[in-house]
DNA sequence: ACGCAGGGCGATA
DNA sequence: TATCGCCCTGCG
């Protein structure tokens, strides 16, 4: 099945950057790969695989969003609609968060800098737990493609024209995965073929000493079905549950709750996030992460997650982090 | 080359 | 309850 169709700028409130929104480093996924004018990524809509591209018709924020679906079941329009709709926070209203931001004069200039940006939600919420766990203490570039080495490794592989795509792998799939090179040779006991490469365990996708972090997550959420009664939770106690996988600490589980469940109370302080909020808020005057995050939630409130986005993009493209190196905070 | 950045954890007082 | 050294890899 192939479905085309358009989502006018009228659909939703302010305006839409794609191609930010898909770039800004969010940690809910890896960007979606870009090709022949579009954004492209399996994803899963009731159930089915479906290769979502989406590009805006033009260069303009009020663009419509051209969407082109590929699957081999037939699903609903109206369905996948809503999941682009979700997964590019577009029922989200960027008009009222503008005027949350210029009320604040601290806020207002990340107005300019951050036009059509939006929160990127994950379409995966498992992807979405592990994609953070391995972001901790690690750069984008990296956290990125140790995703997709993992989705390569243990995921479904559908073929469509524009290339090969996989889904990320279930937590039954990952916690039974080797941690490194010696435990996926044990595992091959004598059957060991000569020249044999080690490159399907989970080190050998570049997450280092979080390899072991990743399997018992996997194993705790397949034991205890933490997404499905996610979202069921109050945000507090959906905090305190996440910090129980291990791997996850205040920083990853706000990433995981704002990105992969859409608790947009959520904010994630990272160093950057607690440089600004010290710059901007306390006269430079060094605030430590957990006074950082309870200010920012009690500052910003249903705001908040967006803030942390827009503090952090405005804070790279306007010079602001280059002003907080450490030392001259 | 080689030292540092990045978040969580477990040990320390 | 706060602080400190370590985990791994990419980058300057």
């Amino acid at each position: 099945m192939k479905t085309r169709f358009l989502i006018d700028s009228h659909e939703y409130k302010g305006q839409l950057d794609l191609d930010l929104t898909i770039n800004s480093g969010q940690t809910s996924q890896p960007a979606w790969c870009y090709k022949d004018e579009y954004f492209q990524e399996l994803v899963s809509v009731e159930g089915n695989n479906c290769l979502i591209k989406a590009k805006q018709k033009y260069k303009d924020l009020d663009a419509p969003l051209e969407i082109v679906a590929e699957s081999m079941e037939d699903i609903d329009e109206e369905s996948i609609r809503s999941s682009v709709m979700e997964i590019f926070g577009l029922n989200d209203n960027l008009n009222a968060l503008n005027d949350f931001l210029m009320k604040d004069p601290q806020l207002e200039p990340t107005i300019d800098f951050c036009k059509g940006l939006r929160l990127f939600k994950a379409h995966n919420p498992f992807e979405c737990i592990i994609a953070s766990i391995s972001s901790a203490n690690c750069s984008i570039i990296r956290w990125n493609r140790s995703i997709n080495d993992i989705k390569k490794k243990w995921g479904r592989d559908y073929k469509f024209k524009s290339g090969t795509f996989y889904t990320f792998p279930t937590p039954e799939i990952l916690r039974n995965v080797p941690e490194h090179d010696l435990e996926e040779m044990q595992r091959f006991e004598d059957h060991l073929p000569n020249k044999f490469i080690f490159d399907k365990n989970l080190k050998s996708c570049g997450v280092g000493y979080r390899a072991k972090f990743i399997i018992k997550a996997a194993e705790i959420i397949e034991n205890e079905l933490i997404l499905s009664n996610m979202l069921k939770k109050s945000y507090e106690d959906a905090f305190n549950s996440l910090l129980e996988l291990p791997g996850v600490g205040p920083k990853v589980a706000d990433c995981i709750l704002l990105y992969g469940f859409g608790y947009k109370k959520a904010f994630p302080v990272d160093v950057w996030i607690g440089r600004i909020v010290s710059k901007l808020y306390f006269n430079g005057k060094e605030i430590k992460p957990p006074k950082a995050r309870i200010f920012g939630m009690e500052q910003f409130g249903e705001y908040a997650g967006y803030v942390q986005l827009y503090m952090f993009h405005y804070a790279r493209k306007s010079g602001l982090i280059d002003s907080i190196k450490r030392k001259n905070l």
